[in-house]
RNA sequence: GCCCACGUAGCUCAGUCGGUAGAGCAUUUGCAUGGUAAGCAAAAGGUCACCAGUUCAAUUCUGGUCGUGGGCUCCA
């Protein structure tokens, strides 16, 4: 059988396949050949063609009969391979470095690739260095990538004759009698493939970190070492992919919370217990102000309950059997346990329950900041996106059952609109069914799960199932989105409860006199307003649109003879309702104006004599280097104006 | 909670192979009265996270506690 085609520098290449179908890759691109379903000849004529640029005759005797596909680094899965290949590279120069490592998974994952590895010696961060080093050695010496195909218990022998115990154990556990093993040199992996040919082809790399895991990710078995890493075809795209992390870093929102001073966590107060700084607390004032505004726009109504309840109240709920784990010890109170709410739905519910209610008051919406307190064991907090104390924009919808769906549309119709305005179009949506630990009936999850789907189905909207993600007491939609360094966050959801309603004994008048079980939905759409805050310092790099913005107005006085002229445009734009703060300090203008710019402020205005003469202001826009004179009329309207756009 | 690393001035970080510490920025004061990304000078500021242990002597070594970072597990 013969491939026939060409590459070359000045090409694209095209091969066609035995089946007459053809594959190419644009020129400059590495070939990335699927070891194991391509001759041998043929690999080094691909990789001859990348090394010397030369075109190559491609008109090659297959040694096995099978199509095959040309991988670039940018292609489909090229990624994968790449970094899964570089995983290997990383795990043969650990293993030449420490012999006793024994090797557990290694995958390509979005961002790089790992490996987790037990072995004796404890990795510090300074142990990458001599490891990175092994590993230029590996590439240096360019070793071919051998595929080679095994039985099933050839392949256990081998790897339990090499003390790979974690290796024997995955083998044991696959189905099928062959398997595929990948060689480089004196290394040798299970692993499905592809790989890169020879590791030569791994240009450039980086370890990045390294970090506990739990073989299997299960917590009751052994930790291994893990070693995160990244590779790319080159130098160049090296260095530009660590610059990309090393700028979202700056946009961290633990980093900019301190600099722009928005909030600060204490060691007297307690881990996972932000405090709020005034312009932290403003920039909260004004979420949960639009927040409850939009929602009284939707004919919620407000609720607010205390924070803490009696032990009975969870004991009804479920939560003391379901929730004990992210529940505080008990406050003893004349002789009663009084719990921290860790959830807002056990104390509304009393709000719906404390009169009869009529099928004419369903769908009954109500909405709280409300404010829960959570154990979250220590290692897993982290800056606003993990507490212990968060405030949700809660609500609990009692409605009958023909009226699930359309409010569970609204809600996300709402959700949707939230995430909207405040600029996260990038988001990812997934359907979470019922956990292990849960209560309720088989049908009632189903209806619940069924409605959560059409709703989504019938929108039109794309989402992932996540299997036993749910609520003890419901299914949910989840909506996640990013934070700067890319890692993904839970912020909305929607959940459907038939459980509560049962246990709380529930009930409205319908139409017929009778008694009928409302249904709950339990939503929030920012989900905390402390991790949404801290995603959304992120989002905007704390540049944060005028309407959301701490201080939206700076002035500058040039001296201290416009002191008291400051003062005055300073009251005529608090009057109108902007946030504005005078920088009068026995400071230069360029020190001020500097300081300002720091702090994201969207408007600068500086008053001098000219200034006061005119009646303006001299305005410097965020993101633009000069200014203009502008009325304080103007700026009041152009800033109003502004705040109206929202986004 | 688990693995690894870390904790020095408000912030960012030096430093002490065991003899109680330093810079820049920020702060305060004085001078300069400034026109759009750092004016000049001086001062003040630290139980070297906390508690034990070893030692003549601990910020430095050991152990524990608290906290932080990267992950795992778990979650809004």
């Amino acid at each position: 059988m013969k491939f026939t085609g060409s590459i070359g520098v000045s090409d694209t290449v095209t091969l066609t396949l035995p089946d007459s179908s053809a594959v190419s890759a644009r020129k400059g691109e590495t070939l990335y050949e699927v070891v194991g379903k391509i001759g041998a000849s043929l690999q080094k004529a691909a990789l001859a063609a990348r090394l010397d640029g030369e075109p190559v005759d491609l008109s090659l005797k297959a040694e096995r009969d099978a199509a095959f596909e040309v991988i670039t680094f940018d292609s489909p899965g090229g990624r994968d391979l790449f970094w899964h290949s570089a995983s290997h590279l990383m795990a043969q120069a650990v293993k030449r470095r420490y012999p006793d490592a024994k090797f557990a998974i290694g995958p390509a994952i979005e961002g790089g690739f790992y490996y987790d590895i037990d072995m004796k010696a404890a990795l510090s961060p300074e142990d990458l260095q001599g490891i990175e080093a092994e590993m230029e050695k590996i590439v240096g010496e360019d070793l071919e990538v051998r595929r080679e195909e095994m039985g099933r218990e050839e392949a256990i022998a081998l790897f339990d004759g090499a003390g790979e115990i974690y290796k024997v154990e995955m083998l044991e556990e696959m189905p099928g009698d062959s398997v595929s093993i990948y060689r480089q040199g004196e290394f040798f992996d299970l692993c499905r493939g592809p790989h890169v040919m020879r590791t030569s082809m791994l240009g450039a790399f980086k370890l990045l970190s390294i970090a506990g895991a739990y073989w299997r990710g299960d917590e009751k078995r052994k930790m291994l070492q893990r070693i995160y890493g990244i590779a790319f075809p080159d130098r160049k795209r090296l260095e530009a992919h660590l610059a990309i992390i090393e700028e979202a870093r700056k946009r961290d929102h633990r980093k900019l919370g301190r600099e722009l001073d928005l909030f600060s966590f204490s060691n007297e107060v307690g881990a996972g217990l932000p405090l709020w700084h005034p312009h932290g607390a403003v920039l909260r004032y004004i979420i949960e102000r639009f927040s409850t505004e939009e929602h009284l726009k939707r004919g919620y109504r407000l609720f607010s309950v205390p924070h803490i309840a009696k032990a009975d109240l969870y004991r009804t709920s479920g939560h003391l059997d379901f929730y004990s784990d992210n529940m505080y010890s008990p406050i003893r109170i004349d002789e009663q346990d009084y719990y921290l709410k860790p959830m807002n739905c056990p104390s509304q519910i009393q709000i719906f329950t404390s009169s009869i209610r009529s099928y004419r008051d369903l769908p009954y919406r109500g909405f709280e900041m409300g404010t829960v307190y959570r154990y979250e064991r220590s290692g897993v907090l982290h800056g606003l996106t993990r507490v212990r104390g968060f405030t949700q924009d809660d609500a609990h919808i009692f409605c009958s059952e023909d009226q699930i769906e359309d409010e569970i549309r609204n809600v996300l119709d709402f959700t949707l609109y939230m995430l909207d305005v405040f600029g996260f179009s990038e988001r990812n949506i997934y359907l979470s069914t019922r956990p292990e630990k849960s209560v309720g009936s088989d049908a009632g999850w189903d209806l619940a799960t069924s409605a959560l789907k059409n709703t989504l189905d019938s929108g039109g909207i794309g989402y992932t199932v996540d299997p036993g993600e749910g609520v003890f007491y419901g299914p949910k939609i989840d909506i996640k989105i990013k934070d700067a360094l890319g890692r993904e966050w839970q912020c909305s959801t929607i959940q459907v409860d038939f459980n509560l309603p049962e246990r709380f004994d529930i009930n409205f008048i319908g139409r017929d006199g009778a008694k009928h079980r409302p249904i709950m939905i339990h939503r929030a759409l920012l989900g905390s307003l402390e991790r949404f805050i801290g995603i959304l310092i992120e989002h905007y790099g704390g540049k944060f649109p005028v309407w959301l913005a701490p201080v939206q107005v700076m002035l500058i006085n040039v001296s201290e003879q416009e002191a008291a002229a400051a003062g005055g445009v300073r009251q005529r734009l608090l009057d109108a309702g902007l946030r504005t703060e005078i920088d009068g300090r026995d400071e230069s203008m360029g020190y001020r104006v500097r300081d300002a710019i720091g702090r994201r402020v969207p408007y600068i205005a500086v008053i001098g004599k000219k200034e006061i003469e005119e009646g303006t202001v001299s305005l410097r826009k965020r993101g633009e280097n000069s200014s203009k004179p502008v009325s304080v009329d103007d700026l009041i309207g152009m800033i109003l104006a502004d705040q109206e756009a929202k986004r």
